[in-house]
DNA sequence: AGCTGTCAACCAACCAGTTAGTTAGAGTGG
DNA sequence: CCACTCTAACTAACTGGTTGGTTGACAGCT
């Protein structure tokens, strides 16, 4: 047996990631976590308190992770949907547990770190909008909030394409 | 009192929509639909037989309202749109609902009627394309998608107002 | 020895579902 | 109009299994 304090955190957040993002906070079973973790129950209060406070942290990687790899193109807005379309593909974890979070905790229940990712990604748009870059027959937040609702197309239709999205938000911006 | 059994189911369904749509399938309880509705938890078993079993009666009870309600306009999809946005405004719940159904029972457990429905409307949007009152840029069945998904724009920006949807589906037709 | 990571076993609260029994009220016969 | 019965709506209390959370002991490292 190894003892590892931080390998053993980490394959507790990725079992809870998947368990989180399967079955919602309600759903989510601490000794399934435990168990697919192959760590024991205890250790999860012993690291993360509670069943709440993990799901945050869960969250927060999540978000955080999201943050680091996708910045924003304003002046290729149809590219940067496309982006997006293909996270979500490939790590749809993400989707459901936003999914999860806002019918749970409410609409306003985002996390810190993506308020003020998103400020500046509208803050990017004025920018683009201000130098002509981008045509402004949409305010930059407005123009935002489409870009990224219309990515996540695959959510409520899921046999969207990614040409679809980027061909979408190209007749929005265009 | 009064023994009425159908007024009994009516106030259970009641209590059952405002549980669900609020706590999702594996967050709602039993105890506490009873308790809202003034009858007794057996009732529930006696006349939905599962905790499942009236979730899917409930689902299937808006989703029969929201069909029945709103008839689609294909020459004026923006204003289809707009009328979807003011019916999710209204009634948040039918959004709600499907948002539990869809991350609990995976997004292909579609109800049988919303598929009729979906394919009845695909085929008025066919029909109009084909008549020359709605440009054929977008496949029908992609069209709806993006009509659909846009009046939602309100699940993921809870700002985003009616004019906004309207005019964002303006700009994916014209 | 002492500190730390780990765990099996445990607990109280909770929850979906059941049951044995109670009661409102419609029907019936006088 | 009354007394009686029968049925179906209704209920309080219970059950068995589950769940989030705890604890005291054990094992590995310095």
């Amino acid at each position: 047996m190894v003892r590892d304090k931080e390998a053993t955190k980490r394959k507790l957040l990725d079992a809870a990631t998947a368990e989180f993002a399967t079955y919602g906070i309600a759903g989510a079973r601490v000794d399934r976590i435990a168990k697919n973790a192959g760590a024991n129950k205890a250790l999860i209060y012993a690291y993360f308190c509670s069943k709440e406070h993990l799901f945050e942290m869960v969250v927060q990687e999540q978000v955080d992770l999201a943050i680091r790899t996708l910045t924003i193109t304003p002046e290729d807005l149809p590219g940067y949907a496309g982006k997006l379309f293909d996270r979500y593909l490939e790590h749809p974890q993400l989707l459901r547990l936003m999914g999860w979070l806002r019918l749970e905790n409410g609409f306003d229940a985002m996390p810190e770190a993506e308020i003020r990712a998103h400020a500046d990604k509208v803050a990017a748009i004025r920018e683009a909008q201000r130098a002509g870059a981008v045509p402004d027959h949409f305010d930059a937040e407005e123009l935002l909030s489409l870009v990224v609702h219309l990515s996540i197309l695959g959510f409520s239709s899921p046999t969207a394409t990614r040409d679809l999205v980027v061909r979408a938000v190209g007749r929005i911006v265009g």
